[in-house]
DNA sequence: TTAAAACTTTGAACTGCTTTCATCTTGTTT
DNA sequence: AAACAAGATGAAAGCAGTTCAAAGTTTTAA
């Protein structure tokens, strides 16, 4: 039905083999044949058949990556850092969701590395079982780590140490003590996670400031939401009435239902409540009052990682490459 | 290298037809000699290589989806509903985003239709050239249009002109008579459009109101971020005085920057000024005020399209189809 | 007991492309 | 004019599957 590399031949008079090798830019062919074959290829509007050439070349083309579910800002950012940086190049990006569901990871895995399914994979803050990447390894299919680390593997990620103290450390020089702090799920004491890494840099600042940590002003949240950051100041509140700060660690989002919140109580920001966000959101700047934050650039690191995925992909990677992005504290009026 | 057909037929004592026949679930096949190549397949791990299957099959087993950017709220909500129906399915998602580039659409579906890359094709508010859909349907590639509307195309849209109506109607309802409308680009008297559609709504509830229409009260925009919402509501305000409501058609979060320049220069929401959205995004209801708002599903609406392309792609769909999705006026406090 | 029917299994052909190796042209040199 | 090198082309094999027709096996009927 559709027109192969056989068409483009036959009506440029030359054997396929001839159309293939000009397709590939091979020195041998002479510029006049060169000339003729490109002619017949836009006249016919010839593509390869990715398939084929797949199939026969063992590659793909194609970036996977893995998230629990892309509609969420984080995802959301880091694929527009895929995108920018995927413009330019052939690769194509395949998403998986494993939407949490147990086994889905696993599953997801599986399928890409045995079914040959893409020539790099990506893990969105999803941590791969120990054998599966030894898998991935022994196979040869390049996996990167986004958010987590692990040895073997490329490692992406924001220092979430150092976003934590400069938040922390930024209300404790404005005089504030009494700090809440509102954090990703902790999964115990696990560490190495975003959330975990944050809290860290919270306590290494009030250790520096001689003030003592509080089991009470720290608040775990689950979805990520509006209602979280509602919630969690409520909490506080009840627990603690001489709260004076709020460093919502789970991100600017939530954090805007820390504002909703105290805004509802009457409770003037910064005045009577510092807060401090962390994400560093487009909106966080209009928002009333405009929110301080610290700024990671997910969009860079989705840029970060698709280069990474294409020199890995590419064989140009033998040493696992580890990034640390560096984030950054942006001083408006919340705090 | 890794595992193939072969490897399992060899494995299991039989031809590498048997074996693409169990795993087809070929009725031909017995009991017997099934459960044991399928031991073997789960021994070896084998998973079939898609781009073979794909070759052989002509079939590609994804869906390809186009849109201008994919971190926005409308298409990360479009992508939630296609992951949400995408889930229990075989098919691959992959997107493409044409930022905006002269030229990348058109790249985009040769691409995907002569080198074959997908089994349907997702326009996201995208309108494709009248030949290239015309180029789709000779080669079988079915396309599902959102928010767009082309002859020949399946088509997928939320009743705009019935959101304008909804959404004026209540503010005239409520007594209001000078209501700013903030619409995305017109281009002109482009009919069809979903600015164009939800202006007329609006121009229909006023008429039936007995409300003349003023030129003065549509506001043009184009970035659909929280600055316009301002820029808008100031700009209303410096020609007429007398604005008592402002339906803001291009969306909440356009609306919250009314909502934020409303607070900033004292105007009280909704006594003063009643304000609807456009979209029922999650946060809309916990603003403050709580915004009134049209909600349309944009998550249903990617369930649906999913679920038409994977029809389409098996050929169950003759003729194209067509669903409008209805908009719904919820009430909050905001109007 | 044997032929026909019914059911399983298998070999071969095919999908569209790349790549190696052998062949066929050239052009150059002697 | 013959010999040779170098460059251009083409035939064939292979990638990993599916599918159809044919072969093999078992069951049924005569």
């Amino acid at each position: 039905m559709s027109i192969t590399i056989k068409d483009v031949a036959k009506k440029a008079g030359v054997s396929h083999t001839t159309v293939s090798m000009v397709i590939h830019d091979d020195k041998r062919i002479t510029p006049d044949t060169k000339k003729k074959v490109q002619a017949v290829i836009t006249e016919l509007k010839y593509h390869p058949n990715y398939l084929a050439r797949g199939l026969v070349q063992g590659k793909t083309n194609t970036i996977a990556i893995m998230a629990t579910y892309f509609s969420n800002n984080f995802e959301m950012n880091f694929l527009k850092g895929i995108e920018q940086q995927s413009g330019e190049s052939e690769y194509q990006i395949n998403q998986y969701s494993t939407r949490n569901k147990p086994g889905v990871k696993e599953q997801i895995m599986e399928q890409i590395l045995y079914g040959k399914r893409a020539d790099a994979f990506i893990s969105l803050a999803i941590k791969p079982d120990k054998n599966m990447l030894e898998e991935f390894r022994k196979n040869g299919l390049p996996i990167i780590l986004i958010e987590e680390e692990m040895k073997g593997a490329h490692t992406l990620k924001t220092d979430n140490y150092k976003g934590g103290f400069l938040a922390a450390e930024h209300l404790l020089k404005k005089g504030r003590k009494k700090i809440g702090i509102i954090v990703g799920e902790l999964n115990g004491d696990e560490v190495g996670t975003s959330p975990m890494e944050r809290l860290k840099g919270y306590q290494r600042a009030l250790e520096e400031f001689n003030v003592d940590f509080d089991k009470d002003l720290v608040c775990e949240i689950k979805d990520f939401d509006f209602k979280d950051g509602k919630n969690s100041l409520s909490k506080f509140l009840s627990v603690n009435k001489k709260l004076d700060a709020v460093f919502c660690a789970a991100g600017d989002y939530t954090c805007f239902g820390v504002l909703e919140e105290a805004r509802k109580r009457g409770i003037k920001v910064p005045q009577d409540l510092s807060v401090v966000g962390y994400d560093g959101l487009e909106m966080s700047a209009v928002v009333s009052p405009p929110l301080t934050t610290i700024k990671q650039s997910i969009t860079e690191l989705g840029r970060e990682a698709f280069k990474i995925a294409i020199d890995a992909a590419n064989g140009k990677l033998k040493e696992p490459k580890n990034i640390i992005l560096q984030p950054e504290l942006i001083i408006r009026e919340s705090a």
